[in-house]
DNA sequence: ATGTATGCAAAACATTTGCACCTGG
DNA sequence: CCAGGTGCAAATGTTTTGCATACAT
């Protein structure tokens, strides 16, 4: 199922590649820094180097396989684009990361871009708060 | 004017402060990177290090006076706190940013949170698009 | 085979910090 | 005067790049 998804891009099926991509695809957490995937990867006894890893996220962020995020802090996040477009409410005390889409929103965020005279290419709406457990 | 402001988050009315508060408050840009700071205090002459501008504007983020933004790129963006909330508009090609407010995304953003069970911190939302301009 | 991808180490950035010196109140 | 602020240089943390080697097709 992977190797096509890299075939299709254009991108040759290496180890490291399908390696990333199964971790992005098979894991419960759905969000990874770069250094997280690093290590996850090296867990598992592969011998990928950090900077594979970064390339390759970028290679399919490129590719459209990922969307990569910039949270608070300046740190880049990953997470496999499973093809809908969706926001995020990120907890400032443990990091839990819940997903969300709303209709209203993505419809006045086209309604004032146009007002604006801009053609949108992506955008990206977080929410940073505490979550019911950190309280 | 910028002086009581200083004095009254409690922070000494210093050069360096003064300059980069005036920059913020007296300029038709209004969002810089620490790197824009310092370079415009450099060509009036003022002799400020880099390492002061970033932790004057940490200073003033934390004492509510500027908003930090974390664009895509990773790089961070100051701008003065005017008192209210708003949301960008950034033009992917010429940098371009419009301000703008939409009670109707802030209302959605309320009822989400609260739905997910978040007590909300803050939150951005950033529309990258084209201008214009740039069309 | 052969062009591309990789790992490692070094470079490039953005940002922070340690420290001796300077300055505002 | 003296606590706090500053400039400089060095440290940090993240991401990128150069290059010789290894791999997929």
């Amino acid at each position: 199922m992977e190797t096509p998804d890299l075939k299709k891009v254009g991108l040759k099926a290496t180890l490291p590649r399908l390696r990333i991509l199964q971790l992005l695809e098979h894991n419960r957490q759905r969000h990874f820094t770069a250094e997280e995937v690093y290590k996850a990867l090296l867990e598992t006894g592969e011998d990928v180097g950090l900077a594979t890893v970064y390339r390759v996220l970028t290679q399919f962020e490129a590719a459209g396989l990922v969307v990569r995020h910039h949270f608070e802090g300046g740190l880049s996040v990953f997470e496999l684009n499973e093809g809908y477009h969706h926001d995020h409410l990120v907890c400032t005390k443990c990091g839990k990361i819940v997903e969300f889409i709303d209709e209203i929103i993505e419809q006045r965020q086209l309604a004032i871009a146009q007002e604006k005279g801009f053609e949108i290419v992506e955008h990206c709406l977080y929410i940073y708060g505490i979550c019911l457990e950190c309280r």
